[in-house]
RNA sequence: GCGCGCGUAGCUCAAUUGGAUAGAGCACCUGACUACGGAUCAGGAGGUUGGGGGUUCGACUCCCUCCGCGCGUACCA
């Protein structure tokens, strides 16, 4: 497999697998993998090769040696410095240096619109399950997860040149949102509300209320008997137990009517489903998240599929009785736990939605992989899902195999005492307050940093680095764990923050600014002419690796479903920028050709650190 | 009970998936042509990677065991 590619670790694979083979003759496996990557200190080189190790494993012979008979058969004309003593170091590690002027072409071919990412062979369709918003709840920082890491993952697919479908699986149906119906219902027949200005608020307030009036309360009514504490309680409890029954009941009713098509039911679940659509994609917009209207598939939708789901599971003796329930068992697919797939009652449940999901992208929108970016605490649920829709071929591919089912699963995010971020209350916090705090306290900032900067684009900037800070903090640690809600650290102009990242970009737009004014260069005269790199300080070889690195970074990142492995990578970007702009004068540069080289760096370093922004779904800014 | 996840510097987090002396940021200390945006940079200090055992050339990473925390464990989604 030769490669056309620019990216060194791509060139120095090559040529490793062509030494491999000439090296170790039959000795060497079928597919040898040469393990190169950035060396991980620079003092032993730019990148390195951990080969030896293992296939001296593998051989039972010294590494040190298998390393020896690799680099005498090893051609990196072209790329890097030919071997010396310090190449091969340690237990048989083997240490590469790139050539002094192979740097500027390496660069020069980074230097693409599409800056070294090269379209994939086979584009996949990728389905990206995101958001996952309620009807009639207000999203909250679970939901900021889910729309913050699904909508990154996505637009990194994308970047790669996948075609990618994003679904936004909204809880529309069922139950509670029966519930939620009937009571809006009654309190539009009692005039409490008015339909026609009706908002989330309301309906989350009513949402709560429904959930109330159907739980009847039977331990309270027991423990008002057992310990006899008088009439009067006793009285207000059995009305209360009364009351919530027959709102079930009424509620019961609803979904019935719900799924007979009745039309005012239908129109009044319609109404709510629009006011509770509209505020989240006001939401998702203001999140600089790409979650639009037509990637709603909300599980009313999968309604009419469920019943042919599970007659087709039972066909197939895939599905059996199990107290009164139908179950699928997947013991042979290791997990103890059965999944159910229909109540005792004949009613479904959210893994019936899940598998008629599951094969509703596979089946029908083409998905070779599909990605849940879902709470953690899901994780049983998948893995049942993902198991039993294997099971039931429901993933099969037309090429026989199956779909890539993977959980993009997410920790919880926690206030500054380690626990769920809720109010004082124990409520939960709406997601738009979150976000108007965070722009508020970026304002301040602003204004005291920048005072100069016309009001409206203040308002512009502060919106811009409020939202990408709270996304950058979400995105900035690895996707599992918990972490700790903190608008003081996540609004620090400095450190491993979004502002921090946007604070580079900055940076290289004022340059431009200046050199403008100064020469009369733009950036467009810098793309047009290529003035040639230099790349004689260290600072400037260290940047320039950096910017090497980034489409193996994206591709990386994309394979994990690790947003954190790109920021982190932009974070060294940034730092290794900053350390090349201290040290290295650009517009008071000696001559004129180190002033364009320079420019020129700045310029890619522009290109990938804004490239690189956007893809996680953060929102550059030209001053701040 | 069983299962899953987590435990790394005072704090918040990384570690190319088994590689070299475990790295960053905050906070702390010392410096930087009086600043191409100092919202920066250079340096210092800070560690028995929860404990113990094992696997091997090599372990934060894999296996066993114990401790602590969180979550999940069939008719809610």
């Amino acid at each position: 497999m030769t490669s056309t590619s620019h990216d060194p670790v791509q060139l120095l694979r090559d040529r490793f697998i062509s030494a491999m083979r000439a090296a170790l003759g039959p000795d060497c496996p079928p597919d040898p993998d040469p393990l190169i990557g950035p060396a991980r200190n620079p003092k032993f080189g730019d990148y390195q090769s951990n080969a030896a190790m293992p296939l001296g494993k593998a051989l039972g012979r010294p590494p040190r040696e298998i390393a020896q008979q690799i680099v005498d058969h090893l051609d990196l004309a072209g790329i890097a410095l030919p071997p010396d003593d310090s190449t091969i170091a340690g237990p048989g590690f083997i240490n590469i240096r790139l050539a002094p002027d192979a740097y500027a072409g390496l660069l020069d071919a980074l230097d693409t619109p599409d800056l070294g990412v090269e379209k994939p062979a086979a584009p996949e369709t990728i389905v990206v399950d995101l958001c996952g918003v309620n009807l009639a709840k207000q999203m909250h920082v679970g939901h900021l997860r889910a729309t913050v890491i699904g909508d990154a993952l996505a637009r990194i697919f994308e970047r790669l040149g996948h075609r990618v479908i994003r679904q936004n699986h909204v809880g529309d149906w069922g139950l509670p949102i029966a519930m939620v119906t009937a009571h809006v219902a009654d309190l539009a027949r009692r005039g409490t509300i008015d339909l026609d200005k009706l908002t989330l608020d309301d309906l989350d307030t009513a949402y709560r209320a429904a959930q109330r009036d159907c739980s009847p309360d039977r331990r309270g009514l027991e423990a008002v008997r057992r310990y006899d504490l008088g009439p009067k309680a006793e009285a207000e409890l059995e009305e209360q137990v009364a009351g919530a029954e027959e709102a079930l009941e009424r509620a019961k009713q609803t979904l019935i009517r719900l799924q007979s098509h009745d039309g005012a039911t239908v129109a009044m679940w319609q109404r709510i489903a629009d006011v509770t659509m509209s505020a989240c994609h006001a939401i998702c917009r203001r999140l600089h998240a790409n979650v639009p209207p037509e990637s709603a598939a909300g599980e009313s939708t999968y309604r009419d599929e469920l019943a042919g789901v599970v007659d087709d599971l039972v066909n197939r003796g895939l599905a059996v009785e199990s107290d009164g329930a139908l179950v699928i068992d997947l013991k042979d697919a290791g997990i103890a736990e059965p999944l159910l797939i229909r109540k005792s009652d004949g009613g479904f449940l959210y893994a019936t939605t899940d598998l008629a999901g599951i094969r509703r992208r596979v089946q029908k929108l083409g998905a070779d992989r599909c990605v849940y970016a879902v709470d953690a605490r899901q994780g049983l649920h998948f893995k049942q899902a993902f198991a039993g829709a294997i099971k039931a071929g429901y993933a099969r591919k037309p090429d026989g195999s199956d779909a890539r089912l993977e959980h993009a699963a997410f920790g919880t995010v926690l206030g500054e005492d380690n626990k769920p971020f809720k109010t004082r209350s124990g409520e939960n916090v709406k997601l738009s307050d979150l976000l108007d705090e965070a722009v508020v306290r970026a304002g301040e900032q602003i204004k005291e940093k920048n005072p100069d900067l016309p009001a409206d684009e203040q308002r512009k900037v502060a919106e811009a680095v409020g939202i990408s800070a709270i996304k950058y903090a979400d995105l900035s640690s690895d996707r599992v764990r918990d972490y700790v809600f903190s608008f003081d650290r996540m609004l620090m102009f400095e450190g491993d923050t979004g502002p921090y990242l946007l604070y580079a970009l900055v940076r290289i737009r004022s340059i431009f600014r200046n050199a403008a004014e100064q020469f009369g260069v733009t950036e467009s005269d810098i793309d047009a002419r290529r003035p040639g790199f230099a790349l004689d300080a260290p600072e400037e070889r260290a940047l320039a690796l950096a910017l090497l690195q980034y489409p193996g970074v994206l591709e990386s990142t994309a394979e994990a479903l690790e947003p954190h492995r790109l920021c982190t990578y932009l974070r060294t970007l940034a730092e290794e920028f900053s350390r090349f702009f201290q040290q290295c004068p650009v517009l008071k540069a000696p001559d004129e050709a180190t002033r364009g080289a320079r420019l020129r760096l700045c310029r890619l370093t522009g290109k990938v650190l804004g490239d690189g922004l956007t893809t996680l779904g953060l929102i550059p800014v030209e001053r701040m």
